[in-house]
DNA sequence: TCTTTGCTAATGTATATACAAGCTGTACTC
DNA sequence: GAGTACAGCTTGTATATACATTAGCAAAGA
């Protein structure tokens, strides 16, 4: 392997096991390429990609910083529902209807990478914004992973957050359609048994295994997913 | 500016302009050094962010090649819906319903950013997967910026592949959402009025403004929309 | 006490150089 | 003619050096 990517690897493993905290300071170019024994030019290779890829900012005159870990992906940004709503000045309050753990379903147990009929976190929590349900989020964890996520209060914090913190995410996959809700998915979000719901499924990883699985439903009728992108990183002239 | 930002931008007008078509080799670096009058670390330096930022693709030995530039969304792929069917190995092919100039309704008119009233081109295609459809493609473009869009033969080629190449993509944004489909929309995807369809609203920007902005409707029981995404880069040790 | 000044350390840009490693075409050999 | 060896060009990695720009702090001054 090239000197610059020992380096990157060395600052990527203090970050992903959480040794080194968000905004906590990394060693400076100079201090790097005296530890690692190779010249300035190298240990700032290594620093430079590493604030290409996100994980660290860099400030001239200040030093190079943890970045929060929240931008890590802010390309395709996993949205947070309480954040968005936040965002628009809108009221957040989640109800969580339920809170248990379950045997895995065969189904289940290949998305969650865990033994079949071994235990797993169950969980269902209605996001309202403004007192109208928007969100239904039916999710399962990974107890390996996740073994305290039962004992956490829903209605203060989201779920993405907290697993955002005690499992630094590293890969995550959605699919998105468009389906009729369940009976219960009705009730939940009031609406009618015909109103098409935007229906999102989405895993996601850490770097010990599958996290979580969560199928996030959406009355069609008051919920849009937007995104947007441009193509050129650098500015214009 | 710095002088390795005046190389990237000398390369980017190239490429923008289409002086410079997919394939087309880049200067190598030691020509670069010499003709901006640099070292050769600082032409490489241009080549290496526009590698990074997916614009050109290099290879040791061989040379520097403008990137095909359907990867140069790589991130959040503008997924080309007859690619799509290709990749899974099943027929794909195009029954054009419309293709006429009609005047922009206001609404349209604020979307396009053209005059009210004034003549676009609005199509509607209707794309099958193996016999059966699975998208029905409404779309509007500038006529401004494409003013043969209605003499192309769309049975051949997607409007997606054709707008590519025409003018080139800068910028994109999405809205999905669920809907019910409209009496046209049920007839022309044979589905039941009652089925929840996934819409997918998109507008897309060139260099000179807004290019088209195209309503994707899709089957609820025929179609998924997925992404992955990884937060890291490189590879693991 | 508040302000100014200046020092130090950190990142940002640029250069010159060296060698490694891979592709391509040419010339040579069999 | 077919295969091989090699030369030359390309990108990739690494080093040493110089100077510019900025942040933060400390000391001197009013």
């Amino acid at each position: 392997m090239a000197k610059f990517e020992n380096i990157k690897e060395h600052i990527y493993q203090k970050i992903e096991s959480g040794e080194w905290p968000e905004y906590h300071p990394v060693s400076s170019e100079n201090a790097l390429a005296n530890q690692f024994k190779v010249s300035r030019m190298t240990a700032r290779r290594a620093l430079q990609e590493l604030s290409d890829e996100g994980l660290v900012t860099r400030t001239r005159g200040s030093g190079t910083f943890v970045a929060p870990l929240k931008s890590q992906s802010a390309l395709l940004t996993i949205r947070n529902i309480a954040d968005e709503i936040a965002l628009r000045n809108h009221r957040h309050h989640a109800e969580v209807v339920c809170m248990e753990k379950v045997p895995a379903s065969p189904t289940l147990a290949t998305f969650l990478h865990v033994p079949v009929q071994s235990q797993v976190w169950h969980s269902i929590i209605i996001h309202h914004e403004n007192g109208q349900p928007v969100q239904v989020e039916d999710r399962y964890v990974n107890p390996r992973l996740v073994p305290n996520y039962g004992e956490q209060d829903f209605t203060q914090r989201t779920p993405h957050d907290y697993l955002c913190e005690v499992t630094p995410l590293t890969e995550a996959s959605h699919q998105i359609e468009a389906v009729l809700p369940s009976a219960a998915l009705s009730r939940w979000l009031k609406v009618e048994a015909l109103e098409p719901c935007l229906q999102i499924n989405r895993r996601t990883w850490c770097r010990d295994g599958v996290v979580s699985q969560a199928t996030l439903t959406h009355p069609g009728s008051r919920f849009r997913l937007g995104g947007h992108m441009t193509f050129r990183a650098s500015k214009k002239s």
